[in-house]
Order: structure tokens, then C-alpha cells, then sequence
DNA sequence: CAGTATCCTATGAGATACTG
DNA sequence: CAGTATCTCATAGGATACTG
């Protein structure tokens, strides 16, 4: 079985490694979830206190989701009260450096991307 | 004015900078664009043509996005025929490096995550 | 606690046709 | 060439209610 990566030079085809990651694992949720856990395994409940705003359907699919690409695992532990722990794979754990760089760079350039922003909209407007 | 990331420990509020970059400039057609243009300023109709499978409306959307969060830069080329090229601007470039981290991650991860994908599927089917 | 199931709506995105 | 406009459809995602 080959693996081409198909996106040699500047062409990028429908089975680019990249499309692949962003479909699957690159998003919003994705990355919160994986930071949080880089502090622990985590529960269910803690994770959706913890990424405002998500709502528990998101969170259950977007887990699901890591889960099946090997990014995250879950393990049931039996006690009273049941509780469902979700922590990094090995895989999980090498894709936090690139997320930790793309993080880094967004807190700071945050003011440029705004201010791009604002000095498009403004142009707009008086276009 | 404040800049507080709210993004402090393991909590991600709702105006987190991450959040705001992957709404923004960290999907898909993003990343792609950037990698063709950090080969030089390319025209729309030659992006198109790279990105296999974007649809007309989706490019021109993700170009205007971009051009307004500071990314890139539009220019009209004033000949026959009439012209446009796109490129990086010194912000864009600084995302280039994060962008280059994942998707080297991608490239060395596919098969894991294949094969993650394809074990936890045999397991449901014989759940 | 940790989800699943359902409903509903907003947005995303392809196809197609048209414009400066 | 480089888009915009419109139409349509599929999906993502929130709210809510229910289950093991």
C-alpha cells in the first residue's frame, strides 16, 4: 500500500494528509480538549465545565471522534459514583507541540489579527 | 484596554485567542492556500486549480476571510487580461511555521491514525 | 455521572448562471 | 480573468428531554 501524500510541489488532492487532519482532529474543541487533558485524565463533566460554551453534544461527538482516531482514550472506572476518564494517547501527546505552536502564535498575534480586522471593516465602509 | 487570553490554567472562555483562530484562519482551505502562497503570489484562478475539489464560492470566501484578518493581501494587476494575485502578508508568514508543524504532523501520522480509525471500528462492528 | 435521542435552525458549501 | 448572486441541499450544532 502506498502513501502518497499527494500534495507534493503546490497541488493539494482530495486525499492530502492535511485535509484529513483538519476534518478529523484540527478544530476548535479538538485542541481545548487535548490542552486540558495534557494537565490529566479528565471526566466527562469537568471537560464541559471547562470549554465554556460547548454543549454536551459537541463534546460527546468531538470525544468520540478523538477516540476513534487514536488521539484520546476513555476508560469506565467502577466506583460509586460511575465515572468516565479521558486522557491523551502517546499519539494525542505528540500532536500537542504543533497545537502548542499554533496556540502560542494566536495569543500573540491576537492584536494584529484585530486590528487587520477593524482596518478592513472600516475600509469597507467608506469604500 | 485588557488582552486577558482567558484562557489562564485549563479554562478556555469564550473569548479565548484559540477559539478566534480556528473560527478564523485554521481550517482546511486556510492552511492550503497559505502553503501555495508561500511559493510566491498566485493568481485565483491558479489557487483554484491547486486546491483540488474548492468550490468557486468557498475559495473566494476563504481569500476575503483571510484578507481581512491581516493574512494575505489582494492585488489587481492593471494589464490585458486583467489580473489578481494573492499573497502572503508578513503577518500570514509568521503563521506559516505553526501551519508547517501540523501538517508534518499529517504527514507522519496518517498511518496511526488509520490505523487507530480502523481498529475502533472492527471493535463497534463486534461490540 | 455520563451520556443518547430527538427536534429544530443556522450556517456551509456545491451547482449554476451572470457581471465588470 | 475574477469574481458575485442565487438557489438548493446537507450538515453542524444548540436546546431539551430522557436513560443506564
Amino acid at each position: 500500500m502506498r502513501h502518497d501524500t499527494s500534495c507534493a510541489g503546490s497541488h493539494f488532492s482530495v486525499d492530502c494528509p492535511s485535509r484529513l487532519l483538519f476534518d478529523q482532529v484540527a478544530d476548535k474543541w479538538s485542541m481545548m480538549i487535548m490542552t486540558v487533558l495534557h494537565g490529566g485524565a479528565t471526566r466527562f463533566n469537568d471537560l464541559k465545565r471547562r470549554l465554556e460554551g460547548v454543549s454536551q453534544k459537541s463534546l460527546s461527538m468531538t470525544l468520540k471522534r478523538l477516540e476513534r482516531n487514536g488521539i484520546i482514550a476513555r476508560s469506565v472506572i467502577a466506583c460509586t459514583p460511575p465515572g468516565v476518564l479521558y486522557e491523551l494517547t502517546p499519539l494525542g501527546l505528540t500532536l500537542l507541540p504543533p497545537f502548542q505552536a499554533i496556540y502560542r502564535w494566536a495569543n500573540e498575534n491576537m492584536h494584529a489579527v484585530e486590528a487587520a480586522r477593524n482596518a478592513y471593516d472600516r475600509n469597507i465602509g467608506s469604500a
